[in-house]
DNA sequence: TTGACTTGTCACCAGCAGGTGACTATTCTT
DNA sequence: AAGAATAGTCACCTGCTGGTGACAAGTCAA
């Protein structure tokens, strides 16, 4: 740009983020099955040709397109603007939180809810790619929700994670279907019940033994 | 069979049924995104111009083999010989024992969750029809899981909720992928911790009010 | 036996996918 | 200015998909 005055018209960089950019508009218009050679390059104005010679092929390409990590939004982006004030509150107020951060930050973020749609049912190159991120992000999750009752008790912990799976369930599901169980899924109400739920469950499990007396509601039988 | 002595070679019927047949092999071989009419033509040894003429196309054909119901297990199935042993039991312990049955039952049925993969990402003939079904089937799980702390607190019945989908993700998720957020998908160890983390969690949240005494536990914040 | 009807086979079509070789045109180096 | 290297275009291949028309062979009723 500056050591060059006139913009040549024949640009490799400016092409091939092109057709990174095109990787994610398919996929947010078309959804994940019509990812193809032949899509991209139409959507990028580009012939096809170029994603063999720049990238080797569409794996190569989706590859770079999946570690340039726009995808997966960031824990600060899920856990709203001030992380550190999440971190200051009582352990099962924290709990509500992050759920209620982590409901809100999937619900507008389509393009990251068809990737994790498409994950579930194929077997491709951005599930390695992926995977591993995904793990690193669940990495920092833990530690948010990290904390002296969930350290001692392990059930919670896997009880997060199950819930952490069924708001991606119900998310997904959301995307083609109305009512899961009863359930609005799609409405902001039926959101804000799975939301209360998950605080009204936090607080009975965790809040009264952060409350300090350690009552025998911390016992659970085996 | 009866009236006609010579089985004969041209036999619609038995034709038909072979197509049906290999409509469910097929899926379970190579799964949904394989589901085609040659797929199921070449599985079925037969000329695709038959699935044609007999059924009319491949939706038509996907939703009688759909509503056939050889996919979605029944209640019975998954409650396990004598669902009316379950009912009898405390609701804590019952609450319990439906996910170990719900997950064992459909751990075994690959194909069973080759169909809740795809109805996850597409939108097609069968997604309507299962649709039906599975409220349906909801209904009577629900029946199971019913009683007074269920049907006294709504937040509990959004969270079993919330553990059903959960289950069924991680079960979607485990034929991908070996670990979610720590959690071994694919053993039956981490399945057996999914089970007690469950159980411990039915037990915190009824187990305390179904034993008689009414402590505070049974009270939440708003 | 004749003729109508149905089951099943075969050949073919258009359209789209992934993939490649050969070409033109621009840019950079010397 | 000459020539190498590279960006981008075009035409074409194979192989698959869904879909259809024409025909051979078996079956049944009159």
């Amino acid at each position: 740009m500056s050591d060059s005055p006139t913009r040549p018209q024949r640009d490799r960089a400016a092409t091939e983020a092109r057709i990174l950019a095109a990787v994610g508009e398919v996929l947010a218009r078309e959804g994940f099955a019509a990812i193809g050679v032949n899509a991209i390059a139409r959507e990028a104005a580009v012939d096809k040709v170029l994603i063999y010679r720049y990238f080797g092929g569409l794996p190569e390409l989706l590859k770079i397109w999946g570690s340039s990590g726009r995808f997966w939004p960031s824990v600060n982006e899920l856990l709203g603007p001030r992380p550190e004030d999440l971190l200051s509150l009582p352990e099962a107020e924290r709990f509500a939180r992050f759920f209620e951060h982590f409901i809100d930050g999937l619900r507008g973020r389509p393009l990251t809810l068809e990737i994790l749609a498409a994950e579930v049912q194929q077997r491709n190159e951005l599930t390695a790619i992926l995977e591993t991120e995904r793990e690193a992000w669940g990495e920092q999750a833990a530690q948010v929700l990290a904390g002296p009752a969930l350290s001692r008790r392990p059930e919670l912990r896997t009880l997060s994670l199950l819930l952490i799976a069924g708001v991606q369930y119900l998310l997904l599901r959301s995307r083609h279907i109305r009512i899961f169980g009863g359930l609005e899924v799609r409405s902001d109400e039926g959101w804000a019940e799975i939301k209360s739920s998950i605080r009204a469950t936090a607080y009975h499990l965790i809040g009264a033994a952060a409350a300090g007396s350690s009552r025998d509601s911390d016992r659970e039988p085996s």
